[in-house]
DNA sequence: AAATAATTTAACCATTCAGTTAAATTATTT
DNA sequence: AAATAATTTAACTGAATGGTTAAATTATTT
């Protein structure tokens, strides 16, 4: 049945069970899906829902538009299963680093690691993903409840957290949404920010994001240094 | 001659001559052209220019669509004159801010307030701005150009009085930059930071919002504290 | 008052776009 | 081998959209 997922419960990529079963599919070929998955990803990140057009992705994806609504069933579908396949990698890795054992302060330091690691591998996708959240806010309080997490146990760790350890007497969310700021914003406003600092330099735009994680991480400890 | 502000060389908006003239419509009244221009700008700052639709607009300036083509000639000219005067008026208060006579010190602090202030007022002018850079980055040189505003010469002037000041061993961009995030960040990303962080309070996050001109300034005063 | 210009309107046009379909092709099952 | 199912394709449909136009209305000029 090929419109499995398109259930209103559930929107998520699932390769096809033949796929699964055919180990031939698991070697360098990807199936038809996923490869109009990856193009239509590819497109809609830089294009948002509006900007990209289903030809577009075909192209991208060297095959005939009228695969797309095949497996896909419609456009809204296809965008919103890559948005939702995105929203979460990006949101685990935060939720995971903030579940983890170690403590508040080591939790900033290596949450700064990997989440400027992960803008650098998909410099696109923070705005992507604000883009869509500001389009259509329901959209996240229906991901948020899919995923099972519920933001408010997400707050009280960390409120908890952070009073428990005495870090700092700010309200500890100033300290994340400033880091967070500090960590998406060049990414999201680079071509504003390259032009009107670095002389449209891509080169010292680079060298200039390869240092913040250094520096954002000296920044954020000076903060909780209270 | 109702399409001059169509050259190439200048896209801004213009009162008609005969509005000038005519004192009468320097009182309550607006006249059709400066409604349909409040009217777009209301639309595309939410919509952006591919999301916007010139229907909407005709119906936001509550007259017949054919007019915005009368009086702008295409959706994009359209889009153009609001953009520019939107990008001129938040460039504008940074640039002055910066040209000061002041201290760099006090200038952080004054545009801190300026700033929010200005984003406040605006709350989706920033994203709308960073939005149409990244869509089409040729636009920033363009209005840089018609601004008479060197880029080169914002940079310079800022590095050379930080440096002069010895605020920071920090370059003063990480300073800058930083700065930028944790002030627009926050206003850009408000849905999700709402939903994750203040249990999708309304009153919650405005108040959140209200502290951040004190806190960033002290976090700000920190950085250069070296 | 008449002529001219500017403004406004309803209706329309051409293009773009998401989505659909019948038929052909390929793959799988019996 | 034949039947059935899945996949793929070229062509098409209907709605949406930016833009245009002729005619009517209003404003201004002579």
């Amino acid at each position: 049945m090929k419109y499995l997922r398109q259930s209103n419960i559930c929107f998520f990529f699932v390769p096809k069970l033949t796929t699964w079963l055919n180990q031939q599919d698991n070697t360098m070929d990807k199936t038809t899906e996923e490869k109009i998955y990856e193009a239509a990803r590819r497109i809609f990140i830089i294009k948002g829902m509006e900007g990209a057009r289903m030809q577009e992705i075909a192209d991208e994806a060297g095959m005939n538009k009228a695969l797309l609504h095949y497996y896909f069933r419609s456009k809204e579908n296809l965008f919103k299963a890559v948005f939702k396949d995105t929203f979460t990698k990006f949101f685990i890795k935060v939720k995971d680093t903030l579940f983890s054992d170690i403590s508040a302060k080591e939790k900033l330091v290596v949450f700064i690691d990997h989440y400027i690691d992960l803008i650098e591998a998909n410099p696109y996708v923070p705005q992507f993903i604000i883009n869509e959240i500001n389009r259509d806010p329901e959209v996240l309080k229906s991901l948020m409840f899919e995923s099972g997490v519920e933001p408010r146990k997400i707050l009280e760790l960390f409120l908890n957290e952070v009073q428990s350890t005495n870090l700092s007497k700010l309200d500890p969310r100033h300290i994340v949404i400033s880091l967070l700021g500090m960590l998406i914003f060049p990414f999201v406003a680079r071509p504003l920010l390259q032009m009107v600092y670095f002389n449209d330099d891509q080169e010292a735009y680079n060298k200039f994001l390869s240092e913040r994680k250094e520096i954002v991480k000296n920044m954020i400890l000076k903060f909780i240094e209270a």
